[in-house]
DNA sequence: TTAAACCAGTTGCATAGCGCAAGCAGTGAG
DNA sequence: CTCACTGCTTGCGCTATGCAACTGGTTTAA
């Protein structure tokens, strides 16, 4: 994770700010697990990442523009991690990253229905998820009808037997 | 680099196949740079990959299932790297970097042409591209038309100034 | 026929990043 | 006052990266 630029190609300045085994990861809990907290981003990922590993994406996150970090005005020690406009316009390269991995490695059913569902619903549906993460990221108003979000969880709930809220 | 599956979601895997600095570098070169041997890779790299790096990436990619390599019958030495259909099948994900790439970070405009290229001509031209990848790398019959990949060295000879062949 | 150039890597070594476990100061509830 | 919870930080060993030099073999050219 050196800051040095190794070329001004687009494909690898976007690996030199997410091309690593944890940004994405992060970013993918934030997005879909509605993770804001420290502790949540920390205790309930899948893959069991480490606290200063978690501290210092979340640092170079910031950094980089993809998040933003606010108090949380119920509790003077905590933060809220906000996903950015640069985030949000990450939604189609993740689905992707989806749709590629559910069709060429052993993914678990469970965890591969949401990459599933989006990527059957094509970009008006990500246009529609992008909306409702500016809501709830960036204050925007929630757009009307039925939530891309609910059809996720749902979705997941489904097969994982667990209520609604949503694992990544 | 581990070998250890941390969790079976599809952008978990897709990260531990793809997600380092280097691999998804050496796949984009040998698609739109087509360079297929060794040395090609090596020493026109614009990022300056180092010989035992690519040579550990070039191994491991085989081993995934995403390059072949084979014997050129022309020099005994001489090893031919080609792209699978799995690699192929990562066209979408890559337009998708480029385009986040060009639209957020500060490209360099030669190198940032055929991102917009293939952005701009939508799935179709994704699409012909790939079909133009299976002719070249795995022997399929080569479409009629005129190629993608001449009219994206064509856009990168006349922005760099150089004739056509290409560089990422 | 012999020297030079070319081929795909390998090796040694220093540095940087990762992963685990434990610890820390400040905050809020009971 | 105590205890659990907050977002981190520290120490330590291990792995991965990056640089430079080098290897054994092959082809080309003088």
């Amino acid at each position: 994770m050196t800051s040095t630029i190794r070329s001004g190609c687009p494909i690898n300045l976007t690996l030199e700010t997410i091309g690593d085994r944890w940004s994405l990861i992060v970013i993918r809990d934030l997005m879909f697990g509605n993770r804001r907290h420290f502790r949540e981003l920390l205790a309930a990922s899948e893959e069991g990442i480490a606290s200063n590993i978690l501290a210092d994406r979340l640092k170079r996150l910031v950094e980089a523009g993809l998040l933003s970090k606010a108090d949380d005005p119920s509790h003077k020690q905590k933060a809220i991690y906000s996903l950015t406009e640069k985030a949000i316009q990450l939604v189609p390269l993740i689905v992707q990253m989806g749709a590629w991995g559910r069709r060429h490695l052993p993914t678990t059913p469970e965890l591969a229905i949401r990459a599933q569902l989006l990527e059957e619903g094509g970009p008006e549906m990500w246009d529609a998820f992008m909306d409702e993460l500016r809501a709830v990221h960036l204050g925007a108003p929630m757009p009307s009808g039925p939530r891309v979000a609910d059809r996720l969880a749902a979705a997941y709930a489904a097969l994982s037997g667990e209520q609604a809220g949503g694992q990544p």
